[in-house]
DNA sequence: GAGTTACGCTACGACCTGTAGCGAAAGGCT
DNA sequence: AGCCTTTCGCTACAGGTCGTAGCGTAACTC
């Protein structure tokens, strides 16, 4: 969870886990009063009740600081079994826009985005810790609704892969655009047209092999 | 262009032309070569020849500067008649995965979008300069498609209008979710199943009126 | 108790921001 | 030509942030 190596050494204090949730918590709460690029380490140790040296023991800096403070956010994610492989995305789609219209992740996602293309291992720990999570749910949704009948057995396991790796991307990319670049709201029309165009579009893309 | 009214007063002293391209040179070659985050604009100024302060007259902070030194790359994009919608499809999309490909677009683009959550202006500016001219092509994709006959005339002006934001929503997002998120290649076959997925789905959301 | 590690606190140099003030340059106007 | 206006480069500056170092103290293990 953080950066720093925790040493599992068992001699010595141990680190104070309330710490961990307080600079956390007092992170999430800064961007929502600050945003991504007004917030400073500073204010968050003052937020936390916690001494600056103490962040920067735990977090080498504040990307990787605000992708834990994110992540936890995103376990929320569910996917309940609604009977329908378009009812299940249009579920998930909104569970997702939902959450990207909480300032905390509003601000923050984009920016640790923007800054893990120069940055190698941030942009692995926004993949483990954020991204990966939210895969689970189109492998999930696609296995549930092959064993409805709605979409037919795996034949090729590179092509399946490589179309849920598709899918993953064109929705999540999708309410993303929407809701931060065009600034749209995501509501229901909206999540109709996509999930129509998404069962729709799969028998093509299946039909490709 | 420049963020400060540039006063259309003709008395005076005028802006130097070359200073404003130099600048905006500057702060491309600046992105490329420190990305986002350690840009700074003592840094363009020294790159551009100019004084700081020059900068500040034009533009208001880092993010209008970089808004608009990348903007002008989106003017590459084209959308040459191909034969087919899936051909159109594939080639902008190959051309716009291009563009994000380079990394002053890379490290930019998403950082200031991240910014504009919190910016209204700036969320304006970065619609009319960069969003909506990629929208554009859209609108004439569709419109060349239904020429050919691969989609059905308009009925409802308001579906239509829908579905265009949405395919939109739909491809840039995808791509740029594929590209910076995701972090793999934009390759022929992944965009010819986007494509396909695509094709495939207009279908149905059509239906949906 | 001895050893080890984390903690809070203070202080610090380095850096970036955005502005102010200055004299000089480059135009328009009469 | 001379005057007016605006921009230019330059320097300096206050304010804020970063990330680290050093210190004494607290907490836990053996």
């Amino acid at each position: 969870m953080c950066s720093s190596t925790p040493r599992n050494s068992r001699t010595g204090r141990p680190r104070s886990t309330e710490a961990d949730t307080a600079i956390l918590e007092a992170t999430r709460a800064a961007l929502v009063d600050l945003g991504w690029s007004k917030l400073t380490m500073g204010d968050v140790a003052g937020r936390a009740g916690v001494a600056k040296t103490t962040l920067y023991r735990r977090w080498a800096n504040k990307n990787e600081l605000v992708v834990d403070a994110v992540a936890v956010l995103f376990d929320e994610l569910e996917l309940p079994d609604l009977g329908s492989l378009q009812a299940d995305i249009e579920h998930v789609v909104l569970q997702f826009a939902a959450l990207l219209e909480r300032p905390e992740t509003k601000t923050a996602l984009m920016a640790v985005v923007a800054e893990s293309t120069r940055d190698a291992p941030l942009r692995e720990r926004i993949r483990a810790s954020i991204v990966d999570r939210q895969k689970r749910l189109v492998l999930a949704g696609r296995r549930r609704a092959q064993q409805r009948g709605e979409l037919p057995a795996d034949r090729d396991p590179v092509a399946v892969d490589a179309t849920d790796d598709l899918i993953f991307d064109v929705i999540a990319g999708a309410v993303v655009h929407r809701a931060l670049v065009s600034a749209e709201p995501v509501d229901g029309e909206w999540v109709a047209r996509l999930s129509a165009l998404l069962v729709g579009g799969l028998g093509a893309v299946a039909a490709l092999g």
